[in-house]
DNA sequence: ATTTACAATATGA
DNA sequence: TCATATTGTAAAT
């Protein structure tokens, strides 16, 4: 397993490549472990992952992508990721929808639970899924983030339901 | 109109 | 069995 950084104008991402391609993408702020020599095949996928992001960060669409590795994912994870690939920059979807589209409909909280496994933020845009009525529901890499990355593409969001108790 | 309660789904500890 | 990045429905206030 290789680990390396990317750097951003919002900070310095870090990805760990597999076998078989990329495997994790992480936000800044986390553990930053950069591996000095990796094989001439990571060093490519790398170059796409650093193009990637950084189209992503600019709201643009990135033109090719490094190979995933998902293949230690369950088959409905992998359903879900590649729904939200689906999902044009700009635009968003419900739990509910997502799970409509891949068959399971109802499977509204079980699609939040994919979300939080996904392995690759940015890339696989998990932060395109809000609740059902654009409210922020919750993200891997903090809420904060995931606002940026929504306002990067134009998105605005409700503000999260706030149970207002006033003790008396 | 607003609040409270509940069922249904996939997955991991 | 319990928890989670939810949601739609039903009933009572």
């Amino acid at each position: 397993v290789h680990s390396l950084t990317i750097k951003t104008s919002h900070g310095r991402f870090s990805a760990r490549y597999g076998e078989g391609g990329l495997a994790e993408l992480y936000f800044p702020e986390t553990a930053v472990i950069e591996d000095s020599s990796v094989p001439a095949i990571v060093q490519d996928w790398h170059a796409l992952t650093t193009a990637a992001v950084i189209a992503i960060l600019d709201g643009s669409v990135p033109s090719l992508l490094p190979p995933l590795e998902l293949h230690m994912h369950t088959d409905f994870q992998r359903s879900v990721w590649h729904q939200l690939r689906q999902i044009p920059l700009g635009k968003t979807a419900s739990y509910a929808e997502v799970g409509q589209r891949i068959g399971n409909p109802g499977a509204t909280r079980a699609v939040g639970g994919a979300c939080g496994a996904n392995p690759i933020p940015l890339i696989i845009p998990c932060h395109r899924v809000l609740g059902a009525n654009q409210t922020l529901g919750g993200f891997s890499g903090g809420l904060e983030w995931k606002r940026r990355l929504l306002a990067i593409e134009g998105i605005t969001v409700k503000p999260a339901i706030v149970p207002l108790t006033c003790p008396t």
